[in-house]
DNA sequence: TGGTACGCTTTGAGCGTTCAAATCAGGTGG
DNA sequence: CCACCTGATTTGAACGCTCAAAGCGTACCA
């Protein structure tokens, strides 16, 4: 009946600590002992015990020590369609980031998916209600994203990848510096000798959006350039066709400009196709940056401002896992420069 | 005392099935009965009970379900850094659909990373024997991919999106039937009026580039153009630079193509940055036709063949939990072609 | 020599479910 | 009138682990 129950167990799973206890002739908590607090057990016990866990290949079931800790080390992570007509997001470069940076501590990514932003908060809710993850990443957040207060009223615990502009205090948070990002591009190209340097951005109303635009206004104004480039700010929605039309704005300027940091890659594509149609050689006679370097850019030889994802993702689970030794202020991460061909080369002396 | 364990519990969590029990005046089983198997409820004591859950908004406790039922209705899935130089990949847009079929069997995947195949096996049987997954999602196959045959070695279950050469019928897989894809695009070429159609495909070696380069091959000797066209096949990296000179060799034929098709969307960007390089213009003197359809193809009005993600998704979660009844032939998918204008053109008259 | 402190190990209880078996009313038929 | 069945509900026992507390030798000090 023992032979019996023992074979029933096999087929389904692996051997429990009771069973490696069994073997190695000591009791279920020594075992646990070993693996979780070694400093407690003898050392002559511990590598009695250690081979028999070795040679069972012992594996501790997650689903238990879930129940019995009351804590799961999964980590909530609502995953979003690509935005139509959006380039590659980085999103999946941001995921990889936290599944790797989860892996040193054991933690891993529970996905889950939901029509709205109402849906997801409850989605989390029940997930984490139901002890299916510890916490939950955010990210994504626009300016005036309801979700962080509405988990904050639920008690589910979370990190925001980005932030809302208000309350920005009230929920843990990381960030890229959006607004020290367009600042370094402008600076590149101040660099280069540009002097009529335009912006092309998303419409007001996003947190991300509004915060190019202002890094672009405030680096702008830094280099004392604000009458020759305050009218050179257009927006478009985040579409190449919408982007192609707004840069023709530009374009058509009296004084057009000589350079154009975008808001998105997306942007910036829509403004290389511009400036084609309009007869100019990206590069050459218009300077183009993007931001986000997607493999988009990469591939259009095109300048682009990094995230640092990798390191927001780490910085994200050292939040989550309340590791994170960091001051506030650096919650915001800085991006960095990609110079490519578009806006390598010196300002052309027209400019 | 008893006051204070209920406190306590509640800060840390939901109420519980025996406390919907203890409320609704009935025993645990019942409770789980009315969620469960209704049917063994009597009506009057179903909507009594099922009131008190609404109540309290019970939330069963996945790990506590898990751990009784041996099943975690979790789908692992091994999330890879994006490769280098490649266009956004159709990875998250797998996952997304994924995500979404698991949803309404109320079954998340949880992600994992490796660094290689034998880590991310070793990692999969892992999870799978501590219960954290009952399925492991396998991508990225590659001809002799070890992947399956370790998974089926070490009995973790599993569905792969994709197969290897050999063995595909040891194991449960969906795939996109890349032969046809690219069958069709030469179809619509040819439809198109073109005689010399030329492929860009990948080095031999990889199950995926091989098959797309057998499409293209079986599809013009279908059309009966193999004089014109078999020496028009070459092969790049996966790299817009490698994939230009590629189309470079293709040009300086004595009979040139009027169109190309790409084993994917970087090389067919290789291909247009090439044509325009050579002084063609993409859609009008030559017609490009890629794969993957990526954002980067809709970015730059490049024809394209989309694969069924989103189909694929739920197949292989039906697949997983072994509802999948469709015919085993019908494991592999048509993709569809998408025409834009780098190849909607008829050919010019001096094809 | 007895108390006690310390290092190591074991025991008991519980985490929140589900499964299988037991119990319990109400009928039914002999 | 009692054995018997049937449908509805309850009870006991896992599932595999961790926490807290108890046990148990050995050694140390008074």
């Amino acid at each position: 009946m023992d032979a019996l129950e023992r074979r029933e167990r096999d087929r389904a799973n692996s051997p429990t600590l009771q069973d490696v206890a069994r073997v190695a002739g000591v009791s279920r908590q020594t075992v646990s002992n070993v693996l979780h607090a070694p400093e407690r057990v003898r050392p002559a016990t511990r590598e009695h015990v250690a081979k028999f866990i070795e040679l069972l290949g012992y594996q501790p079931n997650r689903q238990a020590q879930a129940l019995a800790r009351s804590a799961s080390r999964m980590i909530g992570y609502l995953i979003k369609p690509l935005a139509h007509g959006a380039l590659a997001s980085i999103n999946d470069r941001f995921l990889h980031a936290l599944a790797e940076a989860g892996r040193t501590t054991d933690h891993h990514l529970v996905l889950f998916s939901a029509e709205d932003d109402a849906a997801e908060v409850d989605t989390a809710s029940r997930l984490y209600r139901g002890g299916a993850v510890d916490t939950v990443v955010l990210h994504g957040l626009t300016a005036d994203d309801p979700r962080p207060t509405a988990l904050l009223k639920l008690g589910v615990p979370f990190v925001a990848f980005g932030r809302t502009e208000s309350a920005a205090d009230a929920y843990p948070w990381i960030d890229v510096d959006n607004v020290a990002g367009v600042g370094a591009a402008v600076d590149h190209l101040v660099n280069r000798g540009h002097r009529r340097i335009g912006f092309v951005g998303w419409l007001a109303g996003d947190t991300i959006g509004d915060r190019r635009a202002r890094g672009w206004r405030t680096a702008i104004d830094r280099h004392e350039l604000g009458s020759a480039c305050h009218a050179l700010d257009v927006r478009s929605e985040e579409s190449i066709a919408s982007a192609v039309q707004s840069t023709f704005h530009l374009l058509e300027q009296p004084d057009p400009p000589t350079a154009i940091v975008a808001a998105t890659d997306t942007l910036a594509v829509g403004a290389m196709q511009a400036a084609q149609r309009w007869g100019l050689e990206v590069g050459r006679d218009l300077a183009i940056v993007g931001f986000d370097d997607t493999p988009t850019a990469e591939a259009l030889d095109l300048s682009s401002i990094r995230q640092p994802i990798e390191l927001a993702g780490q910085r994200v689970i050292a939040a989550l896992l309340g590791t994170d030794t960091a001051s506030p202020t650096s919650r915001l991460l800085d991006p960095q420069l990609i110079i490519r061909s578009s806006s390598a080369r010196p300002a052309s002396p027209r400019s």
